[in-house]
DNA sequence: AACCACATACCAACCAGTCGGTATGCTGTC
DNA sequence: GACAGCATACCGACTGGTTGGTATGTGGTT
């Protein structure tokens, strides 16, 4: 009858607090000691559990991973069953998360990479993972959605998951210089408007430029 | 007869160092010495220019807003008379310089303000400064295009100026995750593409979603 | 008694920033 | 045109605090 000592434990409490403390004051300005303090346990278990700060960031940013993928797979515009509404309805579903304090709706990953692209290359490799990964989910409904409508456009649905993803990253960018939500929103908007004329008002459907 | 005793001061030493250094490194992992180091002077110069890093972060902000301020007002495409043909030639311009090193072509006030969005306002206020006024003179072409066209669209040409640098700011972000030019350039061809369905291809001209 | 999950104490390296000092101008006065 | 008076540009050793990381201890579970 083992009973749990701790409602969750170090590593995880690590984990939580790092999504947090890493968006808002970015990977290099976050000490281990900061880290520590966020999550409310001690140095010793810092590095029981990871064996560098730099171990800390992969994990941490699979751990982001992991709860991008639980937040956008259970949200209900999965269950709509033309591949065009959901990929709309994950626009939509992005834009509808925008709310409250720039660090809790932005992404670690783009966060991270531009901080160790060049200088840490295990880091780098694993916000690249995760993206594609992330990308990936809605090329499958892109490719959905060319299917149904025998589309052979001159772009890749492989190319238009990746820009829908630069248009988020980007738009966080501007949110965080402007300090708030409400340029990022307008950019989806934009977004939004682009899939509609490709997949909706540009009557001519084919297209090879 | 006052002969230069160096051929460029400590300061624009110092200035042209941290574009560089900055953003292959980000801020928070650059260090003075390593600043004062790339630059070939001393940390006594550094400190006698800057009051503090934090200072020379705004001045290094402001310098780089100076090089693309040079860069683009003399780039070919302004020369031409119509403002949709400067628009796409903006564009296109910007997808020409993708080349060489990852830390060569991406924005230094894009990673600078994801660093300090929260922890320094200083550093944040300079990055909006020179982003807006760069999107201001993109935004300049689209009212004049719109203008011509008569155009009374559902969006502002502010919120079109925006949405194209966070394309760009965006597709820097999967160019460090990727490691590469690449996947930008692919990002700008979608943003032309946008570009061209909202002006050439969208025969309605008016719209009001 | 072995092991796991942590806690405490500590260290060497590095950090931003300081400070006393030097070299080299400029500017006004005689 | 010589020289005082002062400002500017720069040097590099130094400091106090912080950093990532380590070594060792401890209490509970098996």
């Amino acid at each position: 009858m083992a009973v749990a000592k701790t409602l969750t434990d170090a590593k995880t409490k690590l984990l939580d607090a790092s999504l947090q403390v890493i968006r808002c004051k970015g990977y290099a300005a976050t000490s281990v000691d900061d880290l520590c303090r966020a999550a409310g346990v001690t140095k010793g278990a810092f590095f029981h559990h990871f064996k560098s700060k730099e171990d800390m960031a992969v994990a941490s940013a699979a751990h982001f991973g992991a709860m991008a993928e639980g937040l956008f797979s259970h949200a209900g515009y999965r269950d709509l069953a033309d591949p065009l509404d959901r990929l709309l309805g994950y626009v939509d579903f992005r834009k509808s998360i925008l709310r409250g304090e720039v660090s809790h709706f932005t992404c670690l990953l783009g966060t991270l990479v531009q901080e160790a692209y060049e200088t840490n290359p295990a880091i780098r490799a694993a916000c690249d993972q995760y993206i594609s990964a992330h990308a990936a989910t809605v090329e499958a409904d892109i490719v959905e959605v060319m299917r149904v409508r025998g589309m052979v456009p001159g772009w890749t649905a492989s190319s238009l998951a990746l820009y829908i993803q630069s248009v988020l990253q980007g738009s966080f960018i501007l949110a965080k210089a402007k300090h708030g939500p409400a340029v990022a929103a307008d950019c989806i908007d934009h977004l939004r408007r682009y899939l509609e004329l490709l997949f909706i008002n540009n009557k001519g459907g084919l297209r090879n430029d």
